[in-house]
DNA sequence: GCCAACGTTGGC
DNA sequence: GCCAACGTTGGC
C-alpha cells in the first residue's frame, strides 16, 4: 500500500518532538475524537509519514517529522481507573479506543509556523489551516508533506 | 485568559 | 431524531 501522509498535533508541554527524539517511539495514547481515532485504526498503516505540529505552543508550527511505527492497538488508558483517558464504556474485549505507535522522529533545521503555513501560497488547501479546525490527527497530500519537509531543511 | 468553532451528551 | 447545553480545542 502506499505511503499516507499525515499531521499529528502534540502540546510540546505535554508530549514535545524533543520528548519523542529522546523516547525514540511512543504510543500515541490519549486520542479521544472518533474520527482521528478513526484514521489511526483504518487508514493508518507502518511507515507512514507524520508532521509533528506543535499545538497551544508559541508559536504554533511543524516542529519536525516523525512516521508511524505499529499499526494501532487498543490504548491501554481507557482501562485505566486512575487516567484521565479512562472509558468506562470500553471492556477489555471491547475496546473503544485505539492508538498507533510513532517513531523515527526528525527535528526540522526551521521551525515552521503556522504563520509559514499560512503565508505560503501553495499550502493553502491545508486543514491545519482551515478556521475552526481542531482535529488532532489530519491527512496531508504529498505535495504539502514534501514542500514543509523541504522548507524545514530535511 | 478569552472565545469561536466544533463535538458530545442527554432530555424530550 | 432534534437541539440546547455543555465541554474541549487551540489560536490569539
Amino acid at each position: 500500500m502506499a505511503k499516507k501522509h499525515w499531521l499529528m498535533k502534540s502540546e510540546p508541554d505535554v508530549y514535545s518532538l524533543d520528548h519523542l527524539l529522546k523516547d525514540k517511539t511512543t504510543w500515541w495514547e490519549g486520542v479521544r475524537n472518533y474520527q482521528a481515532r478513526n484514521f489511526m485504526m483504518k487508514e493508518m498503516s507502518v511507515g507512514d509519514e507524520v508532521l509533528f505540529y506543535h499545538s497551544n505552543a508559541e508559536p504554533p508550527g511543524v516542529a519536525g517529522l516523525a512516521q508511524i511505527t505499529r499499526a494501532a492497538e487498543p490504548d491501554a488508558l481507557q482501562f485505566q481507573k486512575s487516567s484521565e483517558y479512562f472509558d468506562p464504556k470500553a471492556k477489555k474485549d471491547q475496546p473503544v479506543w485505539y492508538c498507533v505507535q510513532v517513531g523515527g522522529a526528525k527535528k526540522f533545521k526551521n521551525f515552521i509556523s503556522l504563520e509559514d503555513l499560512r503565508r505560503h501560497k501553495d499550502l493553502q488547501d491545508m486543514l491545519v489551516l482551515k478556521r475552526g479546525q481542531r482535529l488532532s490527527i489530519q491527512p496531508v497530500t504529498k505535495k504539502d508533506f514534501d514542500l514543509i519537509k523541504k522548507l524545514g531543511g530535511l
